[in-house]
DNA sequence: AATGTGCGCGCG
DNA sequence: AAAGCGCGCGCACATT
């Protein structure tokens, strides 16, 4: 229960208890936890063994069962901790979950680098802050070790210490302060912060998995599970029709270099082994040569041993890292979480009176890039209806393939072929929408860097880039020299072009996140559940399993889908409102209850490559 | 035997 | 069809 009667904290920091002097042993595992008022002066101070810390939170989130539905009249506080996955696990685990935090690691990254903060002086001398996440503490099978921007080669961990964490948290208050336009990097810092508890929250859920399911799909498309160091039998008999086409029967398909020298000595004239460029040639050796790359494909990603390594009690767990990437998407470290093929989603599948719905947004950068830059015809042509489509009602171009390659050029910085034929179009149609992105290529090819809507701010070119366009401007610079700096320039150009529209998405999506994991908290929990493989806090109640850029997917009891697809139409529009407030575009949801919810077909919109089916 | 690199391909 | 952006992973092969 709530302390006393003690003013509410705006924070509360968790660290480890520095140990004092006379303290009886130097490893005692205890949490101090102070209190900081909303000026950041300190409030309160208590410190406890850190298995008493489950009960602190529950207590100040002032829940019962770690619901997270509040009793009382405060809020609870924004809990600030050195690094989400060092802390929230531990939490999850004993049954408690928490309404918001304040990730010291993830917003130092954001703080330290952006553009909008006057003075990062002390956040650029405080280093030790610039690492990356620690890895999930229960992962016996996690030996990926991953690395994000600035921490190359070296595995670091932020310091735990809660006086560390006091002067941290200083610091970064002190920054936002000096920040031209706070109110979006706080609210940056909040969204990014509640992707961390996500990122935390998915993985102690999982990803309900049907391993029978899955081993169906294997059995289909490859064959029996083949003995140890054995091949299945399709991908057998695919390579001894390829064998038998090239007339070589020694012919290897899994080298590249040796597959290249077969091929071209079957007079298939290629430049290298890749699908799309033997796809154009017509010999009897390619057909069954693509079956069988889909195959060994299949086997190697996502095959028996994928299994085996990733699925246990029918949950697969993957581990997210939330600002993984410069522009401030997630990436995922073991397992793939991100490249889970189509041809898998039936093997997602909901427990027993659970379903799955998934929802996904139409266009989403597109739309954010019609957002930020406020273009109204841009907003207008995606309104109520598919983007596309819009461009082709309004008669700008005259299929909605050509829509789509143009709008990708856009946003990509194409200029040959197709693209370079269609993106001038978009120049007339949409000139607030271009003149975004080709200033943010400008910037990028003088070395500059760009911001996105709500702050992150894109890397420096590094000094290999400076140092060639150092070259190009010496007087005595070769055609060559020039070449190569001409080429570089273009190259980050077009990375600068598209760090605003992907991260503004991605700022987008990370409040659709944060918004929809706080909806579904609320949603009343089922009684009389049995005890799932979800965990202590998702066990009874709708909760996020699944993210992907623009797509989520939530694992609801039965009687609370129709709630749940609410709470994600709801969250999104509230995201829309949140970043955009007052731009008169919105964000459609796809969006499947059921059955075939993890099953949506491959792209209309996705990246434009339509996988093949086997 | 470990480590690094390029290729190819899955995802958005 | 890929192109133009951002990723992670497994494999073959080269290097140490």
């Amino acid at each position: 229960m709530p302390s006393e009667s003690a003013p509410t904290p705006a924070w509360t920091v968790l660290g480890r208890a520095e140990s004092a002097a006379d303290a009886p042993v130097v490893r005692d595992h205890r949490v101090t936890v102070v209190d900081l008022g909303p000026d950041g002066e300190e409030i309160g101070r208590t410190t406890l063994a850190e298995a008493a810390l489950p009960d602190l939170v529950r207590d100040r989130e002032g829940g019962a069962e770690g619901s997270g539905v509040r009793q009382g009249p405060s809020s609870p506080p924004r809990w600030v901790v050195s690094d989400t996955p060092k802390w929230y696990p531990l939490l999850l685990a004993s049954g408690v979950r928490i309404d918001r935090a304040h990730d010291l690691r993830l917003a130092h990254a954001i703080l330290a680098r952006s553009s909008l903060v006057t003075d990062r002086s002390a956040l650029a001398s405080s280093d030790e802050w610039d690492a990356g996440p620690v890895t999930a503490p229960e992962a016996g099978q996690a030996e990926t070790l991953f690395d994000v921007a600035g921490g190359r080669g070296h595995v670091k961990e932020v310091p735990h210490g809660i006086d560390a964490a006091l002067a941290e948290f200083a610091r970064q208050q002190a920054a936002v302060g000096t920040a031209t336009g706070p109110g979006r990097l706080r609210l940056l810092l909040a969204a990014e912060s509640a992707g961390g508890l996500v990122a935390a929250e998915m993985h102690a859920a999982g990803v309900p998995w049907d391993v029978a399911e899955h081993e169906r799909i294997l059995d289909d498309l490859l064959g029996p599970k083949p003995g140890a160091g054995g091949k299945p039998a399709k991908m057998l008999v695919a390579a001894e029709e390829v064998r038998a086409a090239l007339d070589d029967p020694q012919a290897s398909l899994d080298s590249p270099t040796r597959l290249l020298t077969s091929l071209r000595n079957a007079g298939i004239n290629v430049s290298s082994t890749s699908k799309w460029e033997l796809a154009e040639s017509t010999h009897p050796a390619i057909e069954p040569l693509l079956r069988y790359k889909r195959m060994a494909r299949l086997l190697s990603a996502n095959g028996w041993a994928w299994l085996d390594e990733w699925v246990a009690e029918g949950r697969y767990r993957p581990v997210y890292v939330p600002g993984g990437v410069v522009t401030g998407r997630w990436a995922a470290s073991g397992g793939g979480a991100l490249q889970i093929p189509r041809q898998l989603r039936p093997a997602l599948r909901a427990d027993d009176g659970w379903t799955l719905i998934s929802a996904d947004v139409a266009q989403l950068e597109p739309r954010a890039l019609a957002a930020m830059s406020g273009d109204r015809a841009m907003a207008e042509a995606g309104s109520g209806r598919d983007l596309y489509s819009g461009l082709v009602d309004e008669g700008i171009v005259a299929t909605r393939q050509e829509a789509k390659i143009a709008v990708l050029g856009a946003m990509y910085g194409s200029t040959t072929g197709e693209a370079g034929r269609l993106v001038p179009r978009l120049r007339q149609s949409f000139p607030a929408a271009m003149r975004l992105v080709d200033t943010a290529a400008e910037e990028g090819r003088r070395g500059g860097v760009v911001t996105t809507w709500l702050g992150r701010t894109s890397p420096e070119p590094g000094e290999g880039w400076r140092r060639v366009q150092a070259r190009a401007d010496q007087i005595d610079a070769t055609p060559h020299d020039e070449n190569r700096a001409r080429r570089a320039a273009g190259d980050w150009g077009r990375f600068t072009r598209n760090f605003v529209v992907q991260g503004t998405a991605a700022e987008w999506a990370l409040a659709w996140l944060a918004d929809l994991r706080l909806r579904l908290a609320r949603l009343p929990a089922i009684e009389d559940s049995p005890a799932t493989a979800s965990g202590p806090v998702f066990s009874r109640r709708a909760h996020l399993v699944f993210f992907l850029h623009d797509e989520v997917i939530v694992h609801a009891p039965e009687a609370h889908a129709d709630a749940a697809a609410d709470a994600i139409r709801e969250a999104a529009a509230s995201a829309g409102r949140l970043l955009f407030s007052g731009a008169p575009v919105d964000f459609p949801l796809d969006l499947t209850i059921g059955e075939r919810a993890a099953a949506k077909q491959p792209g209309l919109d996705a990246g434009g490559h339509v996988s093949g089916r086997m």
